[in-house]
DNA sequence: GTAGGGTTAG
């Protein structure tokens, strides 16, 4: 058969001229359509407000169309109930599907099903989802992975909804729906989500069964998962990355810096080394970030000797460290007691125009402390604040610690009502120390003071602090019943 | 199309 458009111009005339019946211009299917879309642009003019009158809609439609002597449109439908959802008036809905399913012939679009079950996920109306969903069919409608993931989103929402999962699916089945790998995704996610990593790998095995090749997107989130197990005891990354790798998978620098990262946190510095030596071989140059962890890695399994050559490597690399890099060097400097050497960094990195932050401060400020030299530890917390870089409750704490752990218990009690009155605390084990301390040479005295300042404060003292005193208020005369009352009451008010 | 991921202490 020849197609009219691919005769000539002359003879489309010739066929137009000489048409045996002519058609009448009331009975096209281009009437019909002219006529439906005059309907909906009626019904859209003329829909009652949803907020006031939602029961006057579907009237409206069923009203457009017989006017114009037209069958209403699933878009019109559509229309209705993106209205009504739009102003959730879900009792409105019902009637709109109950005339869609009984009355009208046309097969209803599975997008309207989509829309309406991801509106009543949103609204918490799980078990309306699933009805809809089941009715689909009655719709004349063919249901595929579409709304399936549009229910399937809402069940993997919440833990119930995951519960209900495999039932769907069976029925999907039979409702014979294919499953897409979004709709494997999707439950891979939530899987992930809630941390039931070892079912998702089942997932992915099954999408895998199914004819799926190897997803990317879902290998690195799995992997990533695994990463983050909160109980990584027998966590076998590697042994996964390894089966994923004979599969065709290709790791990326996110994946490796999830794995290093992953040992790094599970004291494995020199596996997280191994990581990107094998980075290397595939031809990956790991980035500063990863480099950083895997010092940080190596530095606190104190192999300081690895961890020059770590950073010598970095530096070969061309890669420029920056201020979580050197936090990590000077930590591991601080750790071998070469604390002259970390504050010469503090000079290198000025001049290679990396800032010192807070951390690098603090850092310097434990070691100076932990060597007992106070001196020179208030002489850089002086330093740190005309650089610009503010203390905190952390840089305080260390201070404070310095001082009591040198014996200073004079200068420590100045120095924790000075914390009381400046710094906003809550809780501050340190705090406990110096009242303890205060109580074990006989200065319970001066211990209750403080503690009524904390209580002031609302900072709340712990356990070692309230038995010191307890222990220390039988040989204190000092100590009256009233002045134990009125430390206690507002003890119960406390966080 | 890109970003994401890393440092003290408790």
């Amino acid at each position: 058969m020849v197609r009219a458009s691919a005769l000539k111009p002359s003879s489309k005339f010739f066929m137009r001229k000489h048409r045996k019946w002519p058609v009448s211009p009331y009975n096209t299917r281009w009437h019909q359509i002219f006529n439906q879309n005059q309907a909906f642009q009626s019904l859209k003019k003329s829909s009652p407000p949803p907020e006031n009158q939602p029961h006057l809609l579907l009237p409206t439609l069923v009203y457009s169309f017989s006017t114009y002597n037209v069958d209403p449109t699933p878009e019109a439908y559509h229309f209705v109930l993106k209205t009504l959802t739009k102003t959730s008036q879900f009792d409105h809905i019902a009637p709109v599907l109950r005339r869609l399913e009984t009355v009208e012939k046309f097969d209803t679009p599975e997008h309207i099903f989509a829309h309406l079950i991801g509106f009543y996920g949103r609204w918490n109306r799980t078990q309306d989802a699933i009805d809809l969903f089941y009715r689909i069919l009655r719709f004349r409608c063919v249901p595929s992975a579409h709304s399936l993931n549009a229910l399937l989103y809402v069940l993997c929402g919440s833990c119930e909804g995951l519960k209900l999962v495999p039932e769907i699916l069976l029925r999907s089945h039979v409702m014979g729906i294919r499953l897409e790998e979004s709709s494997f995704r999707i439950l891979i996610d939530a899987l992930c989500a809630i941390g039931k990593v070892g079912y998702a790998i089942d997932i992915m095995n099954c999408m895998m069964n199914n004819g799926y090749g190897l997803n990317v997107k879902i290998c690195s989130l799995i992997l990533s998962s695994m990463c983050e197990q909160k109980d990584s005891e027998g966590v076998d990354v590697m042994g996964f990355l390894g089966e994923m790798q004979k599969l065709g998978f290709c790791p990326g620098m996110m994946d490796y810096s999830n794995v290093i990262r992953f040992m790094v946190k599970q004291g494995r510095g020199l596996d997280a080394l191994n990581v990107v030596i094998k980075m290397k071989g595939e031809g990956i140059k790991p980035d500063v970030i990863c480099y950083t962890m895997v010092l940080h890695g190596v530095i606190t399994e104190g192999d300081f000797k690895k961890a020059d050559q770590v950073f010598d490597e970095l530096l070969v690399l061309g890669l420029v460290p920056d201020v979580y890099t050197y936090n990590v060097y000077i930590n591991g400097l601080c750790k071998q007691n070469k604390v002259e050497s970390g504050l010469m960094m503090i000079s290198s990195m000025e001049e290679l125009g990396c800032k010192p932050n807070l951390i690098t401060y603090n850092i310097l400020l434990k070691a100076l402390c932990n060597n007992g030299e106070l001196r020179r530890a208030r002489e850089l917390m002086r330093e740190m604040t005309l650089n610009g870089v503010g203390v905190n409750l952390q840089t305080h704490r260390i201070m404070l610690d310095g001082l009591f752990g040198k014996g200073d218990i004079e200068e420590a009690c100045v120095f924790m009502e000075e914390m009381l009155d400046k710094v906003l605390v809550r809780f501050c084990s340190s705090f406990d120390e110096v009242i303890y301390g205060l109580c074990h040479r006989g200065l319970a005295c001066k211990a209750m003071e403080l503690l009524k300042k904390m209580i002031d404060k609302n900072v709340a003292p712990g356990a070692k602090a309230w038995e010191a005193l307890l222990l220390s208020s039988g040989s204190e005369p000092s100590l009256e019943e009233t002045t134990w009352t009125g430390l206690v009451e507002p003890m119960v008010a406390l966080p």
